[in-house]
DNA sequence: TTGCTCCTCACGTCACGTGAGGTGGC
DNA sequence: TTGCTCCTCACGTCACGTGAGGTGGC
């Protein structure tokens, strides 16, 4: 049984995100204390906080994630991932979009520099 | 003077939007009704309407669009677009790392399938 | 009188960060 | 008694979307 702080430090998290993973029914302690509130983990449960973040990593949003902790066929899964696979190409598309926009604004003002310079 | 709903149709923006930059501060209309509150743009406020839509799709913030419709330098908005394209270049690079993981977890799927299907 | 337009709240979004105010155990 | 840890609210974030409830002018 770990105090919530231990816990934290083990998973690398904040306490306020297991706090936040339990309300949420993402993760919740093995134990709380009924007179004090006082949460308690156990070790046992990393490996569940573990794939929560991984899953974070890949950008899946907490409902995502208990959606699919709660238990899906292979087949699903893939079919998630193939759909967070193309959000985040889209993405990548988007973000490009508007780099080239931006360096295009740069040039513009790098170019009216030079022609005041010779103003 | 033009009622929000033209304006905002000229604008290709909703209302909410309209109401919401009056509130930050970013576009106020020409004129505002004493008695019913009715808030009535100009079409010179297009341009600056137009402005703002511009540099919210290079990704900046309605508080940094404030920053640089206040009036600056060349030197200071060559700077914030420097800035931005950092950030943006970063976020693509970040998204690319997520997209290149999520493309591993779909081939160890594929695989386990196609293993099992051996089973 | 019935529509239509416009108005002002105010909640909801997403995943927490950050106090505020208070309590049990060493 | 003083720290330290933990707890429960609850506001703030960013840019609006979306009702709810009410009002003036054709």
């Amino acid at each position: 049984m770990l105090k919530i702080s231990d816990f934290s430090r083990l998973g690398r998290v904040s306490i306020r995100m297991l706090r936040h993973y339990e309300m949420v029914g993402l993760l919740a302690p093995t134990h709380v204390d009924q007179a004090t509130g006082y949460r308690f983990y156990s070790v046992a449960q990393l490996p569940r906080l573990n794939r929560i973040l991984a899953l974070k990593d890949l950008g899946f949003s907490l409902e995502q994630i208990e959606v699919v902790l709660r238990g899906l066929t292979l087949d699903q899964l893939h079919g998630m991932l193939k759909l967070r696979h193309a959000e985040a190409e889209q993405q990548i598309a988007q973000e490009q979009g508007r780099l080239a926009r931006i360096a295009t604004r740069l040039r513009q003002i790098e170019s009216e520099n030079t022609m005041s310079n010779y103003d």
